[in-house]
DNA sequence: ACTATTATGCAACGATCAGTGCACATCGCA
DNA sequence: TGCGATGTGCACTGATCGTTGCATAATAGT
């Protein structure tokens, strides 16, 4: 019940993540919330309670959209060697379309409010962590199909070493730095899963 | 002649580019800079003219200090293979004294100014470059050397991942990730200078 | 028609923002 | 002693910040 709402909630919110996206979370005032999701402040103060919340549920957004784009084949239970080689390049590809934007919590992690407030870190880190497995797990598929061979404990140093460079593309694309620079860093992590007797 | 200062010109200067360390360009207000740099804000424009001056004076401090501490020694004449190996775990090791700050020139990538800044951000691409190319003549050396066996082309890419690797561990303990995650990483990146094929 | 509930628009709040005008202080030099 | 030049402290600007109060509008259920 209640007065019906005058805007699509997805659009909005949708709105809201890509101008946290683009400006951080002190670089976004509401001003331009209220511009980027259509809705008035009043409404957004209603619903989040105040920026802080705006920010957190963008953040989620954020983390939806990134694992259903990202994470969607690496996660899957069948998840092999393809999958581990494919992720990277899927991102440098995804990020044609959202240029210069980088990665809403590698930019976060740089703020003062990723520093300073615990439960934002804290979903940085958890994200971060949820990257580790899925590469792991997708690592440990490919040795038992016999892929590749690594020991358990490599698997976590190459899991860690992918979403490193994950993190240095996101980070480089969004200083702007050229695509093929990006290439060559994703190619270099690819250089992991050679046989090698380490 | 005129009224001499009445403040340490190198403390003040440290001062307010630890401040814009801590907390980025738009989390700094010219308050904070005062208690940061112990000058008044009229000094502080009187000699920078503006916030943005302010901010690009500490980008070139802290690109002096960072060259002296970790470039220095991977740009000399003579460094070699025991450089390149030592340059990630020097960095781990100096984010000791500064931790959870990162890396001042990651961080602005990562915010509006970073993006909307064309000076801002061609001095942090510079400084990458600067660090690609400390990297790579590190590496022709080795390779001079018979230390290690390389192409020139992968000379490049192997510089360049470095550098990745360099970015990754700034942000990744700027987000608080522990030490031993971020030794994993550059100890990855190690690999890349061990014999193969390749 | 009335009530409860939720959404919207407007106007304002105190706080803080970056930046400035101005009087005064302190120096070197004539 | 006076002058030019530079540094310092204070008060202040208009703009913008995040946030809120309040009146009103639009719905569902009774």
């Amino acid at each position: 019940m209640g007065r019906p709402r005058n805007y699509d909630e997805h659009h909005a919110r949708m709105g809201a993540m890509r101008a946290f996206w683009r400006s951080g979370y002190e670089g976004t005032s509401i001003v331009d919330l209220e511009a980027a999701t259509g809705v008035g402040r009043r409404q957004l103060y209603n619903e989040h309670g105040d920026k802080r919340g705006l920010f957190l549920r963008a953040m989620a957004d954020f983390e939806s959209a990134t694992a259903d784009l990202l994470l969607k084949d690496l996660e899957a239970p069948d998840a092999g060697l393809r999958e581990v080689l494919d992720a990277l390049p899927l991102l440098i590809r995804s990020g044609l379309r959202t240029n210069t934007l980088g990665c809403l919590l590698c930019n976060t992690a740089c703020e003062s409010i990723g520093v300073t407030d615990d439960e934002v870190r804290n979903r940085i880190l958890t994200f971060w962590h949820r990257m580790d497995v899925a590469y792991a797990s997708a690592l440990r598929n490919a040795v038992a199909a016999g892929d590749i061979r690594m020991t358990a404990r490599r698997i976590e140093r190459v899991a860690r070493r992918f979403r490193a460079a994950h993190v240095a593309i996101c980070l480089m694309r969004r200083a702007g730095e050229p695509e093929p620079v990006l290439i060559d860093v994703a190619r270099e992590a690819a250089e992991a899963v050679r046989d090698r007797e380490g």
